[in-house]
DNA sequence: TAGATTGTTAATCGATTAACAATC
DNA sequence: TAGATTGTTAATCGATTAACAATC
C-alpha cells in the first residue's frame, strides 16, 4: 500500500472490478486471480494487482482475491458503503430513463430529487419521485444532503444549471449535455455525453473511399 | 501531416472540437486560434494543434483556423460527409431517450430502424420509427446498410445483441449495457455505460471520515 | 514440496506539454 | 516591419506492462 495520489484512470476502472465481483458473488464464486479478471474484463492482470494494490493488500499470494472482501473494500473506497443522494435537473426523455434505471444499479446511489424549469413538467411524476420547481433547488440540496447533480437538460441551460447546483452546495456532477462545464476545481464533473462516443466511433468505420488499398488502419489521408 | 497511428485520445477530441466550431460558426465567427479552442474547452492549445496537425495543415500561421474549413475537415476525418444509418436495439426509456436525441445532433448519424425482443413492443412507434422483431435485424441491417449498432437492452442480453448485429455485418457498437461485449477485433466498441461515471464520481466526494486533516486529494486511508 | 498468484520494482510505451523556427 | 500563431521537434510526464521475489 503507497502514499501516491491515485489517477483517474484507476479510478474509472474500479466500478469495472466492482462489477463483475458482483456478478461473481451472484454466482456464489468466493475466489478470483487478477489473470481470470483481466480476461473477463479485457485488462492486463498487471494492471489490475497494480490498480488495487494502491489502496491495500487485499489479495492472498498463491491464491487470489476474496470475492466478497474485495467487494466491501472496493465499495469503501468509493464511498457507497453509505448512501449517497443525487438530484436530477431535466425531466426529459433521459431523465425518466435514469431515474428508472436507478433502480437497477443498486449500489447506494439515489435520485431522491428531480427538477426542471418548465412549469407544466413541475408537480408531474417520474418513478417515485414529483418534479419540482428549480426555486426549490437550493433548498432541497441542503436540506436533503443531495451531494451529485446529474444534468439532463438541452445543452444551453446545462451551464446555467451546473451554477446553481455548485451553489447550492453540490460537490460533484454527472453531465449529459454536449457542453465543457466550467466550475471550480473542488467540483468533479464528469462527462458522461455519448454524443461524443458516437461520432467518435464513426471515425472507426471502414471506408473504401481512400485511393490506395485500406488496410483497415486509419492513417492521413 | 504525418503517417502515424493515431492514438484513441486523439479521435475522441474530435467531435468535441467539431461541437464548438459548429457554435463559432453560428455565431459567425470565421476564425479561431488554438489558443482560444483551449481555453474554451480546457485543453492545452499545442495538444490541439498537434491533434489536428495529424490529420492535414488546417491553419494559417499568425492567423489561426478558419472555422468553416475546419468544420468540413473534421467532418470528412469523422466520416460524417455522408449519412451514416444506425440501430436502436433495445426500446425501453434509453431507447426512447436516445432517438429523440438522435433530432438533435445534425450530424448524419441516423437512427433508422429500433428493434426489440418483447413482442408487446413490436410494431409501437418510437419517434418516426415502428419497433421491430429482432427476427428481421440482419435482412434490415444487411438492406438498410446500417452500420452502427446501439445497445440499450439489459446488461444480461447485451453480448447476445451484439453477436446478432455482428452477424448481420455491423462495424462499430455503441453500447449502454453496463458489461464487457467481447467481439472480433475488426468491430469497433465503445462504452457508453454511465454506471461507470456515476459510481467513479462518488470516489472524488470528500468525505469527512479520514483520521488526519483531509486536503481534499485522496490517498490511501 | 510444487504450483499458483500476489505486490512491487524496473522497463517500456505512449501521451502531453514546452519551446521555437517558420511565416502569415 | 512587428505581433500572432501555426506545425513540429524535443522534453517531460504519466500510465501500462513485464518480471520476479515473496509466500500461500
Amino acid at each position: 500500500m503507497k502514499s501516491e495520489k491515485i489517477s483517474e484512470a484507476v479510478v474509472r476502472r474500479l466500478p469495472v472490478y466492482l462489477r463483475y465481483l458482483n456478478d461473481l458473488n451472484k454466482r456464489e464464486v468466493s475466489t478470483v486471480s487478477s489473470q481470470e479478471l483481466g480476461l473477463k474484463l479485457d485488462l492486463n492482470p498487471a494492471q489490475i494487482r497494480k490498480d488495487l494494490a494502491y489502496f491495500g493488500d487485499f489479495g492472498r499470494k498463491g491464491i487470489g482475491y476474496d470475492v466478497s472482501y474485495l467487494i466491501e473494500k472496493i465499495r469503501h473506497i468509493l464511498n457507497l458503503d453509505q448512501q449517497i443522494n443525487a438530484v436530477l435537473v431535466g425531466a426529459g426523455n433521459l431523465g425518466h430513463a435514469l431515474s428508472n434505471y436507478n433502480l437497477y444499479l443498486r449500489e447506494n446511489i439515489k435520485i431522491v430529487a428531480v427538477f426542471d424549469e418548465n412549469p407544466k413538467k413541475v408537480g408531474s411524476r417520474i418513478s417515485t419521485l414529483t418534479v419540482q420547481s428549480m426555486d426549490e433547488i437550493s433548498d432541497t440540496i441542503k436540506g436533503q444532503n443531495i451531494r451529485i447533480g446529474i444534468i439532463t437538460v438541452p445543452d444551453v441551460e446545462a451551464q446555467n444549471v451546473a451554477d446553481k447546483l455548485i451553489t447550492a452546495g453540490i460537490e460533484a456532477i454527472l453531465n449529459f449535455a454536449p457542453t465543457i462545464l466550467k466550475a471550480p476545481a473542488n467540483i468533479r464533473i464528469h462527462a458522461a455525453d455519448f454524443t461524443t462516443d458516437l461520432l467518435s466511433l464513426a471515425y472507426y468505420l471502414d471506408n473504401g473511399k481512400d485511393d490506395s488499398a485500406d488496410d483497415g488502419e486509419h492513417k492521413d489521408k
